[in-house]
Order: C-alpha cells, then sequence, then structure tokens
DNA sequence: TATGAATGAGCTTTCATTCAT
DNA sequence: TATGAATGAAAGCTCATTCAT
C-alpha cells in the first residue's frame, strides 16, 4: 500500500487571499452575467471551484461578497480619478475639473457593469450609503479650491459637486443605454457645461 | 341589530377598479414598509382583504404590480410638473424653468418612497427603461425654447437636460439622506445654479 | 331610448342537451390535444362559450365528462361491431369472426385518441371497470356459438375471448405506434392467426 | 444505556445509494396506496425519513421517481422470466413457451400493484415507449426459434407475440379483477391456448 | 338557467445555511 | 481548512369549486 503523497497533486489548501480573490472573480462574473439575485452561492462556489461550504468560511453571504465588491469598486473608481487629476499642474484648475470628468467617464464606461451590480441593493434602507461617497467630497473640495484661487466662481460647492457628479452619472447612463461610447466627445460637451456654471458673473 | 344589511357589510363582488385599487394600496403600503423582495403575496393579499388567488385574477406576479405603481408614479409626477409650468406665463422662461424645479424637488420630496420602490429594478436589463423617462424630452423642449427664445443659451439641450435632471434628482437624493426637508431653499439654490449655467456668454 | 330585444341577439338558454354536447365535445377536442390532467375547467368552458358555472350545471367535475365520454365510446365502438357482425350471414361463423377483428380495427384506429382519453384512468382503483367491458361478452357468445354450431372448437370461450380482444388491441396499438394504419391487412393477418387458434384438433 | 453509539444511530449523511433506496421504497409504498397522482413529495420525504429538500437531491421530480421503478420493474420481470427460460431444455420449445407463460404470470400477479403505478402514464404521448417493451422481442425470437427447429409453425411471429404478450398480459388482469389468484391453472390454460395457435396445419 | 368573481387549500421547487467528517 | 450531503422554511402559482346575482 502506497503511503506516499497523492495529495500532493491538489493542494487541498490555497492562501487565503487568494481563495477569496478566486470566490471574487467568480461571483463577479456570476453577478454581471445574471444578476446578484438570481446567482446561488452554489454556482459561485462551483464556479470559484470551491466547495460550498468554504464559501461561508470567507463569506458571511451572498450580500456581503456585493459589499466587498462595492468598496473595491468605489476605491478603484476613486483611484483612477485621484491618479488623473494628480498628473495635473496642480494650479490649472480647469484641467483637473476635466481630468475629473473625462476620467470619470471613462472609467464608468470602462466598468459599469460592476457598478450595476454592486449599487444594486435590495434593502429598502438604501438611503443610508449613498451619501458616503467620498467622491462628492472631493468634488466638492476642487470646486471650493478653485473658486479660492479664482479660477471660478461657486455660491455652493456641496450642491454644485452633487449636480456635477449626477449630472456625469446620468450623462454615461443615457450614452451606455443609447450604445454611445464614445467617451471622448462626451467628456468635451460635459466640461464645457461644467465650465459655464463655473463662469463668475 | 340591523337585519337588513348583512350583505353590504361584505360584499363579495366588488367593482374591478376598485378592487385592483385595493390591491395596489396593500402593496404599495407593504413594499415601503419592507421592500419587494421581502414582501410576500400572501400579504398583499391578507392586507387587501382578499384571497391569494384573487391577487392573480388582477396581476400576474408581483413585478406586474410593481410596474402599474411605476406607470402611475411617472405619470402623477409628470402632470404635476406639467400644472405648476402650465401656471406661469408662457414667456417667462425663467418662471418655467424654476417652476420645474420647484415642482420636480416637491413632488420627490412627497414620493421618494414610492420612488424608490418603483425604480428598484431586479433586473440586469435595468438599463433600458430609464431612457423611456419623458421628462428628459420635456425638459430638453424647455431649455431649446426658451434659447430660441432669446431668454438663456444651450448649446445641447439633450445633455443639459440630462444634468440638470440627474443633478436635480441626486440633489433631494442627498437632501432626504441628510433629513433636508426644506424643499423650498433647495429650489432656490439649485435654479441659480442651473440659471448660472444657461447664461449666455 | 330603445326598450326592444336586445337579448333576442344571444338567446341565453340553449336546450339543455346542446349545451351538453356542446361541452362534451369542446371537452373532448382539449382532452385529445392536451391531455386530461392539463386541461383546465376553465379551458372547457370558454371553448364551450359557456360561463364556468355553467359547466357545473351539466358535469359534476371533469372526471365526470370523462365518464361520459367513456360510456359513449364503449357503446358507439361496441355498435359499430355489432353492425358489422350484423351485416353477415347468421351461419357464417368464420365471416362473424372476421368482421369483429376488421371492424374492431377500424374502429380503434379512427378513434384511438378518444379511447386513450377515456381509458387513461387517474384512480389507483382503475381494475374494477375493466371487466365490465361488454365486447368481452359478445367476443365470449361468439366463440361459444361457433363452437355449438361445430365451426371451430374453444375449450374455454372466455379465456379465449380475452385473448383474442386484448391481442387485437394490442395489435393495434402496435400498428399505431409504429405509424402503420393499413387496418386492412392487419385484420387479415389477425383474423388468420385467431383462427388457427379455433381449429379443431 | 450505551454510551458509544448515538451517531451510529441517526446517520446524518448516508451512502448515497441507501438514500435513493429508502425514497424509492417509501415512494413505491405511497404510489400503490393512493396512487401517484394524490401522493405528495412531502409524503414520500416524510416517509423516507428524509428532509424534503434532500429528495431534489436524488430526483429531479415525482415522474422521476416513477420513471426509476419503471426501469427498475421491466428489468426484474424480464429478469424473472428469463430465468424461468434458461432452466429449461434448450431444445424443449414447449417447455420453454410454458415457462414464459408460467413466468409471466406469476410475476404479474406478484408485482401488478407496482405495474400499475408504474405504467400508469399522465401524458398524451404514451404511445412512444410500449414499443420498447423488450420482452416483446424475446417472445418473438423464441417463437421464431421454435418455428425454425420445427417444434410449432408461426407465420408472422412479431404479430404472434404481440398477441400473446397482450393476451397474456389482459388475462391476468381480468383473473386480478375477479380475484383469482391461482396462477397455476391459468398458466395452464393459456399455455394450451398459445400452442393450439402455434400447431402446424 | 346562466354567470364569472372570488376563494384558498395545496403543490412543487429553490436555496441559503449548517455541520459531521 | 475544506467538504458537500442534508436541511426545511418559504414562496409563487394553479385551479376545482362555490355562490351571489
Amino acid at each position: 500500500m502506497p503511503v506516499v503523497a497523492r495529495k500532493a497533486l491538489k493542494p487541498r489548501t490555497k492562501p487565503a487571499e487568494i481563495r477569496r480573490e478566486d470566490i471574487l472573480r467568480a461571483a463577479t462574473a456570476l453577478f454581471i452575467a445574471k444578476g446578484v439575485g438570481t446567482t446561488t452561492i452554489d454556482e459561485i462556489a462551483t464556479r470559484a471551484e470551491v466547495a460550498k461550504g468554504t464559501f461561508y468560511l470567507y463569506f458571511a453571504s451572498k450580500e456581503d461578497v456585493v459589499a466587498a465588491l462595492r468598496e473595491r469598486f468605489v476605491t478603484g473608481f476613486r483611484d483612477r480619478i485621484h491618479r488623473a487629476i494628480g498628473a495635473c499642474p496642480a494650479d490649472d484648475w480647469t484641467a483637473r475639473l476635466k481630468s475629473f470628468v473625462q476620467a470619470g467617464i471613462a472609467a464608468y464606461l470602462d466598468e459599469y457593469q460592476l457598478h450595476d451590480v454592486v449599487f444594486h441593493d435590495h434593502r429598502p434602507d438604501q438611503r443610508r450609503m449613498k451619501g458616503d461617497n467620498p467622491l462628492l467630497g472631493d468634488l466638492s473640495s476642487l470646486l471650493a479650491s478653485g473658486t479660492r484661487a479664482g479660477a471660478w466662481s461657486v455660491d455652493h460647492p456641496d450642491l454644485a459637486a452633487i449636480v456635477l457628479f449626477n449630472g456625469l452619472h446620468g450623462t454615461v447612463d443615457h450614452a451606455i443605454e443609447h450604445g454611445i461610447l464614445d467617451g471622448g466627445g462626451l467628456a468635451e460637451n460635459l466640461s464645457a457645461l461644467f465650465l459655464r456654471m463655473l463662469r463668475p458673473d
């Protein structure tokens, strides 16, 4: 009777981080393909090549997975925008705003499917977390700083930030719906519109 | 004890429209209170004082109810705005835009709970119906007309309409989240912001 | 305001026998097309252009309809065979048996769909009614009479009747399954086989 | 009280084959007792001492269970007949045929309840599978071989096989209906009848 | 006699979660 | 850490039947 290995072939234990990643990746693909509600834990586990029980070793529930993906989405989105803005001269406010718009549109167009998954709340208390959107603060700061620097003029930076952010969001939604994927032209027009809003009297 | 009544109390058969209304009302209350997903047909039927089978006599599924409510919500919302605009002098474009904003905010604040229920799609193809939003067309027309009349200036009325509408929407969302229910002040500031955007160069 | 007729157009009341027939006809078509179990009372009523409640005025249940159809099927089947036999010379036993076979096959091929409907019992006590099959008695008598007349020889007419009847039944079933619809050839071969069984030693 | 056991008593996990068997056994008993249509999955699960969900781990539906039982019934039935025939001298054709009849009757009498359950199709396309009956082929071969060996004479072995098989089937049905459970005498008479049919001219 | 709105018991099926191994 | 068989609550939907008109 052979005593040796046999299990060396398929290491039953992977580093936890990898496992988690496997599951997250599998879930993302399925959520995008068939929606969160329709995807079963079973399917996620199968696709991640993991037993159903193992899933629960890493996540408490399906919603927990969605939350993790949301976290990651928001961070990634924000980083991307920050990187774009960071590439602009510190005192070129118009460029910074344009970068915000351009990077925001591009990032959204790239990942709107994940966005939909991740912001498709099922709970009635959805009205709690949106306020946490850190981009609103970023944008508000940008507007306020530009105003202070005399680049433009805004009375209520918070309000303007909300309008700009939602305007951008809605514009991309509209573009996606209508199959327009030319983010460049979109960014151009949108920036122009936003800058009109910021013109001093 | 009156002998006459007896049947007046519990008419087995009600006019279809009333029955439908009963069910719709019951569903609305439950959807708002505990979410669409968590509400069962059973609960709706019980609350509407109707047998489960009767529910299916009037609606094909829970989603069918949501669709009916959505229809009604959209129509009501739009009517309210139209009524407000209609009360303004036909050539006072600024007043018309302000009315749009004010009525939109008020209507949304009044009914955002129903709004949430009704736009909480479960399907992954949510990206189909939003474009049907007739208010976008209304707003775009308003902007274009005002431009033609020389009241203000817009390069891309459709784009501007999207930004305004989503800006308004997002602003109210934000207000609700933060417990601000002073629609008046909100409308004031928002209109001012929008009008800045429309100023000719 | 016209007071006249209005109802003369569509006489709400049809003679009971007609109504019953309408329902029976509708049920038959549906049962054949989609099976008894799958057909709903609603469908029968709709097809018969009658209200659901009216259905219950004429039949106590779906099974009651099936029973009525069965009754009718059996009677018709038997009549057809009797007519065929009756057309033969009273003392030509071979011809009478052949007629039985031929008419039986023809009738079955013509109406096997209804046969299937009508003998597709759902109850576990199916083992009760088959014995009522009057054709077995008819056939047994025929065999006994022929034997007494010296045309052939049978030890146990009842047993032989069962074998012949079921043999015939099974043969047609087989033919139908295999798409053979030439009843003539079938009857020829089957009669020959049966007559071999009846040959005296 | 033994302390060791505890888990031996109610092993949460049983070998799949045993579980399947438990369910099949429970279903059979219920189907026989109250019919397939009337038996609910719930009842089967309860009787098999299994959760309802577990049922669906092993079978896709009630019909799936019936199909499994049918499969098993047909195989068992055929095996039994083959065993009986196999016990006869290879060249004693009469004995072989008698064995077929005798074993067929005995097997059917023993298991007609299961037979009824298993062949109580609900679908309108019942006319598809019967032809698959492998016993017809077996019987046809037997008849042809006996003919070739000069033991008897048959013109159309396939047709004769159908008649014999259905004759046998119908005879037992009749016997059951009338409470005759003496398979022996039945076999005697039936074999005699069949052999008459096979006599050379 | 005829209607058809209303009933509600009852069935199948799904799936998140547990837990013995 | 990993497994996956087992669980069982929960929910949607159907349809035979009733009954007030």
